[in-house]
DNA sequence: ACGGCGATGATCT
DNA sequence: GATCATCGCCGTT
């Protein structure tokens, strides 16, 4: 099925399932990089206070109100990004969260290109003790599938049906079976089932509840 | 296998 | 000045 924008113009709740199995195609680096998608979240705008859109249109989120099939990363954290594909029509915010994904072509270049993935799930490395098993962990989380296809925010704003944008989305997925459940790590409207991944798919991150809030200590020295 | 937590900086109120 | 759409390390089962 190829990558329509008529399609991705859907609200972000019905491309989200889309997505999974879709192909995408960075040659951000030296070399190409091919994943398979296997997790994704969906984040509507106005309707959706999980959404960086629900307070309405800021710098960072600009892209989110623009046409879909285009890139939205972000900075979290102090030191992670994280890439989304816009959806709805213009004017619209709406946006897929990309959480986890399967190399198809490139691994080699990737263990290279970031030797902390490669401590990761590099050639005898084995599992347990705080180091996941295996290549299939290697774009495992948003943040690790961000850093696999080379993506940070001067990516924001690439069309991805564009043949000569340097990250492309390539193909949708088959239709496969696939799982839902609440978003991961988010607080507000943790009953919404808006995450989606592919059932058995061993690059599936684990799921986290948001972390509960510290009470606000009455002192500090 | 699972849970807690620190790192670290842009963004927005 | 608080809040993160996270990750990796460390400690405990």
């Amino acid at each position: 099925v190829p990558a329509a924008r008529e399609v991705l113009t859907l609200p972000a709740l019905q491309v989200a399932p889309l997505l999974l199995g879709a192909t995408l195609i960075s040659t951000v680096g030296a070399e190409q990089v091919t994943v398979r998608i296997t997790e994704v979240e969906a984040y509507e705008g106005a309707e959706d206070p999980a959404s960086h859109a629900f307070h309405g249109q800021t710098k960072r989120n600009a892209v989110m109100f623009g046409p879909a099939g285009h890139l939205y990363c972000y900075f979290v954290y102090g030191m992670h990004w994280c890439a989304n594909i816009t959806c709805g029509p213009e004017g619209v915010a709406s946006a897929v969260l990309l959480r986890a994904a399967e190399i198809t072509a490139g691994l080699d270049y990737v263990l290279a290109r970031t030797p902390v993935v490669a401590r990761l799930a590099g050639p005898g490395r084995p599992a347990g003790r705080g180091r996941p098993a295996g290549p299939a962990k290697l774009a495992s989380g948003p943040a690790r599938l961000a850093r696999c296809l080379g993506l940070d925010g001067s990516h924001t704003g690439l069309d991805l049906l564009d043949p000569a944008s340097p990250v492309r989305l390539a193909a949708l997925g088959p239709g496969q079976p696939s799982e839902t459940g609440p978003r991961v790590g988010v607080a507000v409207a943790a009953d919404r089932p808006w995450r989606f991944w592919l059932a058995d798919a061993p690059s599936v991150s684990s799921y986290r509840a948001a972390r509960k809030k510290s009470a606000r200590p009455t002192r500090q020295t």
